[in-house]
DNA sequence: CGGCTTATCCCTTAAAAACAGGATATTTTT
DNA sequence: AAAAATATCCTGTTTTTAAGGGATAAGCCG
C-alpha cells in the first residue's frame, strides 16, 4: 500500500521541489500541502495521511507546536521536522514534540525516501547534517529555552517599550514584566538589555 | 534564443523545485546550480548565464557579497536575489549591489517567470512580497550613516558594556561616549537602547 | 580660505533599568 | 498527588540612560 503523505511548508519552491522528487516513487501517494498551520489541521480533519513532512518554520505558528498538537490528536500520524538550518535547538524541540523524523532542506532524494520508509515503521530518522548536529557539544550559545511570556517580553522590550508600557499591553505590573526582564537576562547570559537584545536577535528569536 | 539560467542555493530541495517549476519552459535553458559562492564563481569562470538566480544565504558567503563580485567582474549577467524572507534590509543591499530583481521562496511559477523575463531585459523586478516589504515601513530603514567612531561605540554597547567602559577601552570621557550615542539614537531613529540594538541587528551592520 | 563634519568634552534632571531580596497562585510535568 | 515550572506581584536601593542644553579643536573639501 502507497504511503500517503502531506507537506506543510510556506515556500512554494520547497513544495514544488519535494513534489518533483517524489513525483516517479510509486510507494508514495501524494495528497497535497499546506502552507501555514491552520490550513493543515483544517486538512487533518478530513484526511488522513500516514506521514506528514513539516516546516519549522510556519508563518501562523511554529512548527514544532503544530508538531506537538498534531500528534496530540492523531498520534498515528508520523511527522518528519523539514528545516532550513540544522539547529540542534529545533531538532530537538521537534522530537521531543513527537516528531519521528528530521531532515534539513539540503537533504538528498535518497535521504528524503529513507526518511519515510524509516518514520512510516515507526521508528527514528535522522538526516545526516540533523545527527551530527546533535551529536555536537553544546557549545553553550544553544537557544535558550524562553517561556511564551517571556518571548512576548522579549519583543515587546525590542520595539523600544518601556516597562510601564509593556505592563499596560498585556495587563499586567510592572514588576512583572520586570521579573520577566530579570529571567530573559539570566537565561540569555546577558548583562544588559543591549546585549540581550543582540543576541536575542543573532539567534533570530526577535 | 532561450535565456540561459544559472542557479546559486545550497538547498537542493529549492534547486529542484525551480528545476521542476521551470522544466517546460521553452525559452529557458537550464545551465546548472552551484551549491555554495566558491562553485558558482568556478562556473562563471567557464561558462556566461544570461540570469543567475542567487539565495541570500549561503553557506561560504552572503549571497549580498557574491552579488557585488558576479555583477564587478561579469556586468552583463543579471541577478535575480531569492530569498526565504522578505527582509527589507536584504532586499536593498542586493539591489544595490547590481541584482536587477528579487523573488520570495514562495514566489508562484507566474512571478519566476516575470522575473526572469524582465530582468533579461535589463530592467527591474521586485515580487509583490519584496515589494510590499519595501513600501510598508517607509518610515526608516534606510540605513543611516554612521560615522566610524560611532560605529564602535555600538558594537561595544551590543557587547553589553556600559558607558564608562567603553570610554576606558576607547581612551575617551563618558561624556562623549555619551554623546555618541546620543547621535546613534537620533540617526536610527530609536526610542531607547534596545530599539537601537535591534535595528542595527536587523541591518546586520552589529 | 571658509564652511562642514567629526570627535571631543561638560552640565542637569527625571525617568528607566538593574539589582537584591522576597511571596503566592496556577499550570504542567513527572 | 507531588514536584517543577511558570506567571504573577511586592519593596527597596543603586546605577544608567534619555534628552535638553552648549562648547571647542581638528580635519576635510570645494
Amino acid at each position: 500500500m502507497a504511503i500517503k503523505l502531506f507537506i506543510v511548508d510556506d515556500h512554494f519552491m520547497v513544495i514544488e521541489g519535494i513534489h518533483s522528487l517524489l513525483q516517479n516513487e510509486n510507494d508514495i501517494e501524494w495528497m497535497g500541502h499546506a502552507g501555514n498551520a491552520a490550513s493543515c489541521l483544517a486538512f487533518l480533519h478530513q484526511q488522513k495521511p500516514d506521514v506528514i513532512l513539516m516546516d519549522v518554520n510556519l508563518p501562523d505558528k511554529s512548527g514544532i507546536d503544530l508538531c506537538k498538537e498534531v500528534k496530540e490528536r492523531y498520534p498515528g500520524i508520523f511527522i518528519v521536522g523539514l528545516s532550513t538550518y540544522n539547529q540542534q535547538s529545533f531538532i530537538e524541540k521537534m522530537m521531543s514534540n513527537g516528531a519521528s523524523g528530521y531532515v534539513i532542506k539540503n537533504a538528498t532524494q535518497q535521504e528524503l525516501m529513507e526518511a519515510i520508509h524509516t518514520v512510516v515503521k515507526g521508528k527514528q530518522f535522522l538526516s545526516f547534517d540533523a545527527a551530527v548536529a546533535l551529536r555536537k557539544p553544546d557549545t553553550g550559545h544553544g537557544m535558550p529555552v524562553i517561556t511564551r511570556r517571556e518571548k512576548e517580553v522579549l519583543e515587546l522590550i525590542a520595539d523600544g517599550m518601556t516597562n510601564n508600557e509593556i505592563a499596560g499591553k498585556l495587563f499586567i505590573s510592572s514588576t512583572t514584566v520586570d521579573t520577566h526582564r530579570k529571567n530573559l537576562l539570566t537565561k540569555f547570559e546577558a548583562k544588559n538589555t543591549a546585549s540581550l537584545i543582540r543576541i536575542a536577535a543573532q539567534l533570530k528569536i526577535i
